[in-house]
DNA sequence: CGTGTTTTTGACCATTTGGTAAATCCACGA
DNA sequence: TCGTGGATTTACCAAATGGTCAAAAACACG
């Protein structure tokens, strides 16, 4: 039968490859790469630092796994935009699933940001490889929409911009919304806010007047 | 007559203060605190480190006197916004000039978010004694503005936020707009995109029909 | 020019940090 | 029970890095 390799990983190399990378999720995500330290990663995973370079090769290598896998994770919802649905639903769902994502995900979004922010060295082939096809193609997809009348005009790139922006914002500035907001939770409000600033946007012809 | 203290600045002095000042913005919005040396900061200012050292108390202080100075230029749009205008006009014009920044001032933009995302360390009393109370200020007006009538009804904190994230996005994820767009310029067609945006959101009753 | 002051530098230091090597521990099947 | 291979630790290392210091250089100015 297959799968008849020698001992791929052990119940216990798992266990600790999945530690290693919840801790430096925790250390890079707070900190940037370079503002990370293999014994933060160690501390916060429970495990010495040798035995963390026993699970891989690096530093790197670590923080090059964690963003393989975030880029997954950060294409789902947009994959999930469904053509043949009803476009302005599509859209407010989309939203709606990368805010909940912002409230469920921050670690990962700021691990995102950070490696953006500093000018995306180690990502930027996966942004070409993997973003930028599901990109042009999920604008063909709105702009198709728009031709067809069913949705506003408005340039599809800079609304996937825009959409991105607004909800990561809550988790990438969470430091700052704390303060302003006195710790409230925001995600609710947010979710009302911009449900109603992107169905205003993307509505075609009238809207209905006030109470 | 006053100013008779010891010689305060030599000219000397505050061409290099500056200069420091300029190459440390490009290194610590590019690599964060911790991913900027002292090394490359001097290299970048063509001095050599000890002489940075006779300028700054140390790293640290340079950072300091950084985040200083970019609070009062991040402030001035937001006070700029004039509570005896006309609203929607004022809060366009607001989102045009934090665009405009992002496009003329990518690193301060990019040193803020790397602050704010690693949990504003150093910013956070800033933020609370000088952003909190004007932030606060604003929403008050903005929303003496909606219960007027003048605006439609949104939560004006969101909107706030809102501005902020999608007009500093074009600064703080250049790296991927780069990529996404191959290199077109993006602030234009942004402004355009931006200002439909908002309005829509923004005005109050009826809308005109497309063409 | 001479002298006191500011500026700059070269040599150095202590700590941090990513990483290594070898020894040790330990689970488990024969 | 013992051997064996994977897992873990102890003790280290070399490079990078923030920072110091004393001396040299440059400068201001009477």
């Amino acid at each position: 039968m297959a799968d008849q390799l020698p001992r791929k990983t052990s119940r216990i190399q798992q266990r600790n490859r999945r530690r290693i990378l919840d801790a430096a999720l925790d250390v890079f995500s707070a900190h940037g790469f370079r503002g990370a330290t293999l014994d933060q990663i160690a501390e916060q995973a429970g495990l010495s630092k040798p035995n963390i370079l026993y699970y891989f090769d690096g530093k790197e290598e670590i923080h090059v796994t964690l963003l393989s896998q975030l880029m997954e994770t950060w294409l789902d919802p947009l994959i999930a935009l469904d053509p043949a649905g009803e476009p302005l639903t599509e859209i407010l769902a989309y939203v709606q699933r990368k805010l909940d994502m912002s409230r469920d995900l921050p670690r990962e979004s700021r691990l995102f940001a950070n490696e953006i922010l500093q000018g995306a060295p180690r990502m930027d082939p996966h942004l070409r490889a993997d973003l930028k096809p599901l990109f042009d193609d999920r604008c063909a997809v709105i702009r198709a929409w728009m031709d067809a009348g069913q949705l506003a005009q408005v340039d599809p790139r800079h609304l996937i911009f825009s959409i991105w922006a607004t909800t990561q914002h809550y988790a990438d500035f969470q430091a700052q919304i704390e303060v302003l907001l006195e710790g409230e939770e925001p995600i609710d409000a947010a979710s009302q806010f911009l449900q109603t600033m992107f169905r205003n946007l993307l509505t075609p012809g009238q809207r209905t007047a006030p109470a």
